[in-house]
DNA sequence: GTCTATAAATTGATAGAC
DNA sequence: GTCTATCAATTTATAGAC
């Protein structure tokens, strides 16, 4: 703040240079959280993927679990962006569809963090960060919305519970059988796509 | 061997206490496995659980991919049981049913170890483990002919790869919708079970 | 086989120079 | 802010007495 007084709308170079190395740094953590998991990634992986020292990390996030939860964030912002250009003339059953497609080509790309355990460290990090929380509300209630909608309309069956569709679409975007069927060699990423979105919406029974 | 010859028919007391005392630290083990994963399970943990000294533990378990690995491999025996145990004269596709109703009640009990992660110490230990890769093969034989029989009669979608219904089935047993919908306290366990299996075989969308 | 005590290795986090 | 070097805590695994 020693220059110009009207800062924020135009951050310096050097300010620039630090958020593109914090953007670097919190990419590599998510896909090494995607890769392996929270308890499997080392501090010392993420920065020697970034080709940083460790102590230089440490000086851009508090912890591993601050690192791993702004990985979080930064997911669930990439959600909002991808909720916010959804289609708008669409059925709302075919908005949850491009969602939980997105989510499973993102899984596919190697860019979905798994759940954390319910008692790992990361959860209870998560759960005390307003960011992360709020994101996921905001996401949740768009995502209820739909759901409720579709169920109006008849087409998403009316008989579930809101929230068990809601916590099934999460759980679909870390759906293992997705990284199944990619390592069988068996299809193409779009034909797993095409079968798991499938089977979630329409069942493995015959219709 | 020092008694009679015809030892394997009539395991000795002292025999049949050092089994009793390894099934006990195998069922610790996989208890641990399904609440915290393995990563976040210790050794010291287990041990202390089952109320000896880790030392000892080291007696029966050469390392701690070893340790899971039996628990995987007593868990793989229990699903052989289950399956053996299905009512012949079901439709298959109420014997894939039966079975996955059984995997999901365990893992509410927290009986289920979820799937280890793809490059994890545990899964290389596994897929060297003879004993468990057997079990997996013969589970995945019977499951595989129930699953063609019921695309063969038409109650299950016969344009799904068979491959396809079966990772499903496998990863439905660790769905972590279950412990969503446990933790968040609106449905009976009987209720959440029915939940997720409507949603497995007849999916999210109206029928 | 079970124990106590300890080794050996990993890893999250920090000190301090530049 | 970035680095090298190191600390401190955890954890897998073992030594050795009984």
């Amino acid at each position: 703040m020693t220059t110009a007084a009207s800062a924020p709308a135009k951050p310096s170079f050097k300010e620039q240079m630090l958020q593109a190395r914090e953007e670097a740094i919190v990419q590599t953590a998510n896909r090494l959280l995607a890769e392996k998991g929270f308890e499997s990634m080392t501090v010392d992986e993420v920065a020697a993927s970034v080709g940083i020292a460790k102590a230089s990390l440490y000086k851009h996030f508090p912890s591993k679990e601050d690192l791993a939860a702004a990985a979080m964030v930064r997911l669930m912002q990439r959600t909002q962006d991808v909720l916010a250009s959804v289609q708008v003339d669409q059925k709302p059953i075919d908005k949850l569809r491009a969602v939980a497609r997105w989510s499973m080509e993102a899984q596919l790309a190697g860019e979905m963090p798994s759940l954390p355990h319910q008692n790992s460290s990361l959860r209870a990090a998560l759960m005390n960060n307003r960011g992360y929380l709020d994101r996921l509300v905001a996401i949740s209630d768009t995502l209820g919305g739909w759901i409720q909608a579709a169920q109006a309309d008849g087409t998403l069956n009316p008989k579930l519970p809101a929230i068990a569709v809601l916590y099934t679409l999460f759980a679909r975007a870390c759906d293992p059988v997705l990284g199944f069927l990619k390592s069988s060699g068996l299809q193409s990423d779009a034909e797993i796509v095409d079968l798991v979105l499938g089977t979630c919406f329409d069942g493995l029974a015959s219709r």
